[in-house]
DNA sequence: CGCATAATGTTATGCGCATAACCTTTCTGT
DNA sequence: ACAGAAAGGTTATGCGCATAACATTATGCG
């Protein structure tokens, strides 16, 4: 591999990152959210209620940032905290009915977005694309280090 | 597409962004880089001095976020900015001595990072990797509204 | 020319995410 | 049973990125 294709690579995963979180902020904008809150929804919506530290697993991202997404969720009364019975550490997060319609709207707009993202390319590449962006999320992963199927040579 | 798809999509995507970026910080740490400041070095080395509305454009970021990056490269000396002759209202930035070799360890970093990345991946996905992101990248584009080479249907 | 408009850059502010330090509660090992 | 370790959560702080509002300089058109 040379530096020319590592540095396409790295820019590229970049620029993606930053348009499509842009696309996904424009598009969440009008229903008064910001991006990284509408993960939060779309698992509640999946999971139903969980504690915090569940939510920080599945949306990967730190306890602190977990506490501030929910508090400002929660201000918007999309979602509800309370003290789990058998844990007086935890707090359970659950969705409002307000949250829920909420998490309806986010559906429609993140079937979209995908859409609108994979537009264009080989309907094979767009199946295999999930895998692949998995596989490379694995490979880099620090929080659960190296549990790929396919281990490489690096 | 079903529902399940395009969540699976954008978490990726998501996910991705997570912890490629997480991990090229972890890399670019010991240099006393935070992510994104390697892109504006490599831009630097690549093309030579540019003025800050140049490299707001090659970064994909906005003049303010460049406004605060440039000033705290050049805080740390690796870069240098001077008022443009022509143009009373620009600023040419440049690599320092320093910050040229700072770029030649970071694009060490860089290939490393790219080649963690991909590992384990079937070598055509990877040859065709970085045209699938940009493409993605320009179907969510919003600054550069639709200039696909394919256009799709949405 | 001179004036409206565009372009360059900065400051102020806000959000998501991170780490570090801390408190409280639960678990574990002896 | 109790001390130490581990787990859940919060606060404080810092960085990258965004938008909005602004000052300054260039430019295009009458």
């Amino acid at each position: 591999m040379d530096f020319e294709y590592a540095d396409a690579l790295n820019q590229a995963i970049r620029l993606l990152s930053l348009r499509h979180r842009a696309r996904a902020a424009a598009l969440l904008a009008p229903l008064g959210l910001h991006p990284g809150q509408e993960a939060l929804l779309l698992e509640l919506d999946r999971t139903g209620p969980r504690i915090q530290a569940q939510l920080s697993e599945a949306l990967g991202c730190e306890p602190p940032s977990v506490t501030l997404m929910t508090r400002k969720l929660e201000a918007s009364g999309h979602i509800r905290r309370e003290p789990a019975p058998s844990d007086k550490r935890a707090s359970i997060v659950e969705l409002t009915d307000s949250g829920r319609a909420l998490a309806d709207r986010v559906k429609q707009l993140w079937h979209a977005l995908a859409e609108e993202t994979v537009a264009g390319l080989p309907a094979q590449t767009v199946t295999e694309l999930p895998a692949i962006l998995n596989a490379m999320t694995g490979n880099v992963d620090t929080r659960r280090p190296a549990s790929h199927t396919a281990a490489g040579t690096a």
